[in-house]
DNA sequence: GCCCAGGAGTGCA
DNA sequence: TGCACTCATGGG
């Protein structure tokens, strides 16, 4: 099954690469992309973006087919910031992916004092250690562990798998989901779903921004890591440096868009400069 | 060899 | 509550 929508709004290229998704690889004139235990190949051709699947429904929603992005790029462009008119104008293609809730938990328990290259790597490697192997168009792929398997793996598995001293918290959260489920964050506003992350063990304020912008939908989290420090202090001329504090500013300013504007600075930060 | 990476847990004041 | 210290690991 295939379907397409408006290339101009649905950049692979920029959907794959702002940091919200590590496990893609190149494949043919595009992508192949694994969510969960589903796999995908997304390209472009012409000025249609196209995706191939065995499951349309699952990734219409997975790529947010469903809302208007030139709406969001209007309004970050009407903030007048230079940053991010210029990324919000250079990577209209970009959208945040409705990806698996208990994916999210796990892969950005790994990213923490991590980087992008190496967090990719550890989770490739979980994923064949723990998941079901799978073909598609030809190629084949891991799905993502279940909780169940994860739980099981033990401290040494993940150790082995380069997690370093992330190794307990992914055995220990895994063993918690195990039991608790995790059906009790689903109906929570931003605010609430945040304090429940807070208590799981590897999940700090960051983490749990992105698990809940990029797992549960929560568009008005504003995940502040590193890079968004550097942008607070280069091109908001902030002064404040406790992280929360600067999550605040930036939530009280942007509301809504919170999150989509983190991926245009984000993403803008680190690659305008070498385009 | 040093610094950094989509930070968070712990101990101590 | 605030803050310094520490935590594996690979790339630049």
């Amino acid at each position: 099954m295939k379907f397409d929508y408006d290339a101009q709004y649905f950049n692979p290229e920029q959907v794959l690469d702002c940091g919200q998704i590590f496990r893609f690889t190149p494949f043919k004139e595009g992508y192949l992309v694994i969510s969960a235990d589903k796999a995908c190949y997304v390209y472009t051709e012409g000025n249609k973006t196209i995706v191939e699947s065995d499951d349309s429904d699952y990734f219409y929603n997975y790529f947010d087919l469903a809302r208007d992005y030139k709406e969001i790029v209007e309004r970050a462009i009407s903030h007048n910031v230079p940053l991010l008119t210029k990324s919000a104008q250079t990577f209209k293609g970009l959208r945040l992916l409705n990806q698996n809730k208990e994916e999210m938990i796990y892969s950005f328990i790994i990213s923490q004092n991590n980087n992008i290259p190496r967090i990719k790597g550890i989770i490739n490697r979980i994923c064949a250690g723990l998941g079901e192997r799978r073909e598609f168009l030809g190629e084949e792929y891991y799905t993502f562990p279940s909780t169940s398997a994860l739980s099981q793996a033990g401290v040494a598995f993940f150790k082995n798998a380069g997690c370093g001293y992330r190794d307990v918290f992914l055995d220990e959260t895994s063993k918690r989901i195990l039991t608790e489920g995790i059906s009790h964050l689903e109906n929570l506003n931003s605010a609430q779903l945040k304090k429940e992350l807070l208590t799981y063990k590897g999940i700090g304020p960051k983490v749990a921004d992105c698990i809940a912008l990029f797992g549960f939908g929560k568009r008005d989290s504003f995940p502040v890591d590193t890079w968004i420090e550097k942008i607070y202090k280069e091109d908001f001329m902030g002064e404040l440096t406790d992280r929360n504090k600067i999550c605040d500013y930036f939530c009280n300013l942007f509301k809504e868009d919170a999150g989509y504007v983190q991926q245009y600075l984000f993403y803008g930060k680190r690659t305008l400069d070498k385009l």
